[in-house]
DNA sequence: TTTTAACACTAACGTTTGTTAGTGTATTTT
DNA sequence: AAAATACACTAACAAACGTTAGTGTTAAAA
């Protein structure tokens, strides 16, 4: 069949990896075969494994990568000298526009973690557990400074992170909005529901 | 291994469903298999095909109960004379209570209905666009009376939903506040979200 | 140019999968 | 009590799965 194509600066690994997560994301991780998969990237099933461990290690790397991402970006926020509010705002952006840009790994990163073993199953959880909580806190703090309403900080946690996994109906539309439109929408309904008027 | 057990009322049938739900929704469809089931039910594998013609029925079954159940009940409150607004609330209102007590079968309708074979895909599909349609509607309405902010009602409704699919997380939380807790933080912050203070 | 390393191939492996066939045993109906 | 039905069993199937072994070929390093 010929060698993988590659372009500059990008590993025929990372290709394998990034084609997975469209496949993940399209069929789910226990649907989607190596087969299909080395289909998809133009090569035999076997010669996958010149290039990958296992079918979990690409979950693995997958998953690892966005929440690494999140959390570093959570790190950064944190830092800021800036109101819970707009720390609060920043988060959004954020998780709104990987969501847009990244979703193929965000999603299945989002939907498929289940399927880790271990230890980087407990691993994972352990991460979203930690990262839930320094969300929560930030929505604690501004509802200290009233700047928040009086709500249950993890309940607004859990409705704005998933709130923004619904843009995978977003990218199923026919008649989509722009990406801006849909930033700035969900930004005006989560953000006013949880603002102190 | 003897029979399976029923209780006055229910078939057994419906016991099989009922723990497949449970299943698919620990596993996943494709992840958990009919040997597992079977287990759970106390029996072997073969003999559950006494009872169902296949794994993907279990699926169709759970799925199409789910939908249908709202369906219904968007033609209840569509026909009701009442404020755009309060009809969102209700519409609200029972999905979070569905979520809350109907938990594993509308999980597994709403995470893993790509696996259903057609024609049952599709028309759950066109149904699902539909509902959302409709729901989309009762927000324009609200926006048109002015009781609701001006936004992207597709958006809105997407945000709605995929928020209360939140639940989920709160189902597995350790420290859960009450149910009914859970719903007002959920109306607070969604409802207050949309409303044209 | 020679050597080495990267990588794709074919073939096959051991499992697990959903499901069927066929048989026997309880339970229900007549 | 006899006949019919419901239902659980064992055994096995073909297909699909992830993955390994072993071999050849192409590109990179020496």
């Amino acid at each position: 069949m010929g060698r993988i194509k590659t372009e500059q600066n990008i590993s025929r690994k990372e290709v394998i990896i990034q084609k997975a997560a469209t496949l993940f994301k399209e069929k789910g991780f226990k649907a989607a075969s190596m087969r299909e998969l080395a289909d998809i990237v133009g090569v035999e099933a076997a010669s996958l494994y010149n290039h990958i461990k296992s079918k979990n290690e690409l979950l693995n790397i997958i998953c690892f990568d966005v929440a690494n991402r999140y959390i570093q970006n959570m790190d950064e926020i944190e830092s800021e000298k800036i109101s819970s509010l707009d720390k609060l705002s920043k988060l959004l952006r954020y998780h709104i526009y990987g969501m847009i840009h990244h979703f193929d790994e965000v999603y299945v990163s989002d939907r498929e973690w289940k399927h880790l073993d271990n230890p980087y199953l407990s691993n994972l959880q352990t991460q979203r557990r930690n990262y839930r909580k320094r969300f929560a806190a930030i929505i604690e703090d501004g509802i200290k400074k009233k700047e928040i309403k009086k709500i249950d900080a993890p309940t607004a946690v859990l409705i704005i992170l998933h709130a923004i996994s619904g843009i995978e109906s977003w990218h199923r539309s026919k008649q989509k909005i722009s990406g801006k439109e849909l930033e700035e929408n969900m930004i005006t309904i989560l953000i006013g529901g949880l603002k102190n008027k």
